[in-house]
DNA sequence: TCTATTCCCTAGTAGATTGATAGAATTTAT
DNA sequence: ATAAATTCTATCAATCTACTAGGGAATAGA
């Protein structure tokens, strides 16, 4: 399952593509327009610039812009910022990759192979999801 | 990902799925045999009874064994069983829907139809991993 | 029937995580 | 200078996780 920081995050990244070029949001109008509280966004939107989908600018009529283009934004690389490995288990995980305490041998582990091909199918799966696949007409 | 609850239920029933025929195993036998923590594992089996993936016979000489065909238990239900909901959302889930708090409107949830896409691969990727299928030769 | 052995059941618990909130510092436009 | 915005750090209650503890109930064999 998603935390509420991912699906904030999905939520405020759909809000900043559906603004016109250009525009920059303030936090508030994401909060308001999105439904999300307000200092917890702010949080949010933070790990999201520091993760290269957003940028900000400071100051009076300051705000957020997406910098990377909503057809490249994937669900995949959201929900590993915010809730790590898409793996089930960190022994099938590519990015964040650690070994079964209890599994005797390295390659002993009896789980790791068949979830690597869930691994595999789930990632394929997030990778096609984009925020602007998830705009509606 | 997986809970430890979920992952040693797995490497239960694989322990269980590879004695003979008839062959009825003790907790500590599995807990050994699969290095789980023995009261711990009490807890898995006996959720694993009541969700009929296996039996047991009490009292001395007794134990745990398989009541499902090692190739008709999944990895999607014991997911279920032990972490809920296989959906990145509630409000996108078949077996464990639930509103969203923060989207206005019913239909008006923005994630929703993306997650049910991945929902459905994800399921399809998880019911193709049986008991059987992990089993290594 | 006594005893050893096993499953069964209910509580409790330390530690981590989640989902926030609070408040002040910093930056910028006017 | 001042107002408006982001940025940073700290805190916190509630929940969840991964166990552990301790007994009760059932069963087989002596």
């Amino acid at each position: 399952m998603l935390s509420h920081k991912a699906k904030y995050a999905l939520k405020a990244l759909l809000y900043l593509a559906e603004q016109d070029e250009n525009h920059i949001s303030k936090t508030i109008e994401i909060a308001d327009g999105a439904n999300i509280p307000k200092k917890f966004l702010e949080q949010i939107l933070l790990d999201l610039k520091r993760g290269r989908f957003v940028s900000s600018k400071q100051g009076k009529f300051g705000g957020y812009y997406l910098i990377k283009s909503k057809n490249e934004i994937t669900l995949a690389e959201i929900h590993r910022l915010f809730d790590g490995a898409i793996a089930l288990l960190p022994c099938a995980s590519l990015n964040f990759y650690e070994p079964c305490s209890d599994c005797k041998t390295e390659e002993e582990c009896s789980l790791r192979h068949g979830l690597m091909l869930i691994r595999d199918e789930t990632l394929k799966a997030m990778q096609g999801i984009t925020i602007a696949s998830l705009i509606k007409k």
